[in-house]
DNA sequence: TTTCTAGATTAGAAACATTCTAAAATATTG
DNA sequence: CAATATTTTAGAATGTTTCTAATCTAGAAA
């Protein structure tokens, strides 16, 4: 356990040396939280909280900051699914969701179990940089 | 065109009542605005900029409540993608989306042009309320 | 170690989309 | 027309995210 998680902050040390930003106490907690247990979805507000509960003070915009930055040096996904809130996804591998329309969750999907067969060209200009499935799913009416 | 647009209104006017709702001067005016054209995709800060422009006075509350109920009685589809804003479609027939990356823009993907040929069962008690595929696309890197 | 400085963090304000409130206006029914 | 249920509305409130500009800190250099 202490092993992993120290093992996981090396790696995000590594990583954002690597992305140009220095490993802050701030950056290094949010990244333990982040990237510690599996894969997570979670929202900066969340975030923030987790982190207030574990006595670690970070403000909410270094919350926000850090979740764009990890996004942008590729340690996390960020899920524009639902609108209102954004959430960011510790999962990287190719993987699509489902989205409970009652509550707004999500629940992982792996890639395998959904396959797109036919897809049209992209318009002239542009490349396809993903392709999404969201399977929405409601409470069944009894 | 006018002759199209009278036979929308008529629609219209004839589905608010299936639904209970009144064919008010500003719910007319919006539906003309939504379905007059082909299909859109519209926000509701982009409905009530269009109606201010054509000189109908119509607040941003009734902009939002209509969409609502338009979604509500099924002449449009609520669009979660891209956080921040909701779009409203008024393409109601089955179809997914192409989401520019850098603008926020949307375009129809007519829905034989995507196959989606495997998925997996929905959690038990949920039953899946539809697949929404969105194809991501960026400005191509020359 | 101390000093320097680019980069990072912060509280609070601002921006933004959206919803709520409760008062005034309007459409329909009798 | 009168009665009443619905609808509209301005403005306030809410929730999320970004911005600002002051303060702090990690790492490099002396």
């Amino acid at each position: 356990m202490a092993a992993s998680s120290d093992k996981i902050i090396r790696d995000v040390t590594a990583r954002l040396r690597a992305a140009g930003m220095r490993p802050t106490r701030q950056r290094i907690a949010l990244a333990r939280a982040l990237f510690a247990k599996g894969d997570r979805h979670i929202t900066a507000e969340q975030l923030h909280a987790e982190a207030q509960d574990q006595h670690v003070g970070i403000s909410l915009a270094t919350v926000y900051n850090t979740l764009h930055q990890f996004t942008r040096a590729g340690l996390l996904r960020e899920l524009a699914i639902g609108s209102g809130r954004s959430y960011f996804d510790t999962n990287l591998s190719h993987h699509h969701h489902f989205f409970y329309e009652g509550s707004g969750q999500l629940v992982d999907v792996a890639g395998d179990l959904v396959k797109v067969s036919t897809v049209p060209a992209p318009p002239k200009g542009t490349r396809v940089a993903g392709i999404d499935v969201v399977i929405r799913i409601t409470e069944r009416n009894r």
